[in-house]
DNA sequence: CACCGGCGAGAACGATCGTTCTCACTTTCG
DNA sequence: CGAAAGTGAGAACGATCGTTCTCGCCGGTG
């Protein structure tokens, strides 16, 4: 497990620290430790905090994003149950150990005002997942302001689980979302 | 102007600071300066960051939510229609200048892993808020769990006007919390 | 007048952070 | 073998931060 690319090594490091104490709160120092590097390759791979931050990012929107439609996608079915699908992967992110909440929001709230970096890295990555909810409502036959409605539910959902540490805001959200849907389907 | 409580002038100056900037990016000689203060009298009235800002979040919870409060009672009318001017005070809210989020959510991504008193500041919000829009559903004559269902749209609505910086989600919301609450009531 | 407690202004202090540099050692290649 | 280049380990550097201290000044009291 040590013989890893040292890029991956070091991501794998600044991802678990970063997403779970935040980005301030981590020294390069604490990434360098986790990562069993030296200063000198950490400085190397990533020439500043701003870059490995960056690189933290951009890999964690694919990832996240690749997941979520690997489990939509693996659930099958129709569009319909393909959207609630979304709400069970979100269940299942909740309840991991760890989870606090999405990483592009705390990022934003942290750094958003200060490093253009970090806010456009959330602001995409909110707009892929809103496209992809939006089009798996347009292959349910709803219309695009539902595709809104549920990005909302989905968004509301991640972060009340988060301050609450309570996952069940999934399945809550996915009860709205399923009202909403039918509601839009049968009009 | 200048006259004021020294306290207020110091939460005045900390919490458009905070706010706008996040709390780590802000150091206590700025608050110093924007309030006019000097050191020693800042350090005075709070005797450390840590309690600054936690006097700042609860401050902020309380103007927030009585100014929440404030424009749906003078909303009058029926409990239906106090529901959605919710989200009508959000979509005025995420049109003034400055807008960045929940300052709550804000400060629980960027402290909430490292500072308990930040967590449970954003934790008693957001229950305080849930439970705010679980007496209008009542009232409403609509079933708890669509209580949960519009705080999730409300939730997500200031997220997503935030990253987005668009205050178009606050109607979209509204549009999604009236027919939850329409199908709910007919149910 | 002489003394004293408190104030403003800002320097000072110790810690931490991002980043770079030193230096001894190893490897590589002619 | 011997010079050149690169590496690991960590110290060093400069900046910044939270917090405290110094110092000169002022107003009130005996």
């Amino acid at each position: 497990m040590e013989h890893e690319d040292p890029r991956t090594r070091i991501l794998d490091a600044a991802e678990e620290l970063f997403y779970g104490q935040g980005i301030q709160a981590v020294g390069m120092d604490a990434v360098r430790a986790a990562s069993g590097m030296t200063m000198r390759r950490l400085y190397q791979h990533f020439p500043s905090k701003n870059d490995l931050v960056e690189a933290y990012l951009l890999r964690r929107d694919g990832r996240w994003r690749a997941s979520l439609a690997g489990h939509v996608s693996r659930a099958g079915g129709p569009p319909r149950e393909q959207l609630l699908a979304v709400y069970d992967w979100l269940g299942l992110w909740f309840a991991e150990p760890g989870f606090r909440g999405c990483a592009f929001v705390n990022s934003f709230g942290e750094l958003g005002a200060t490093t253009p970096v970090v806010a456009a890295a959330a602001r995409h990555h909110k707009e892929e997942f809103g496209g992809y909810v939006a089009g798996l409502v347009e292959a349910a036959g709803a219309p695009p302001a539902t595709a809104v409605h549920l990005t909302l539910l989905a968004e509301g959902a991640i972060t009340t689980a988060a301050v609450h540490g309570d996952p069940t805001a999934a399945a809550d959200a996915r009860e709205a979302a399923r009202l909403l849907l039918d509601a839009a389907l049968a009009g």
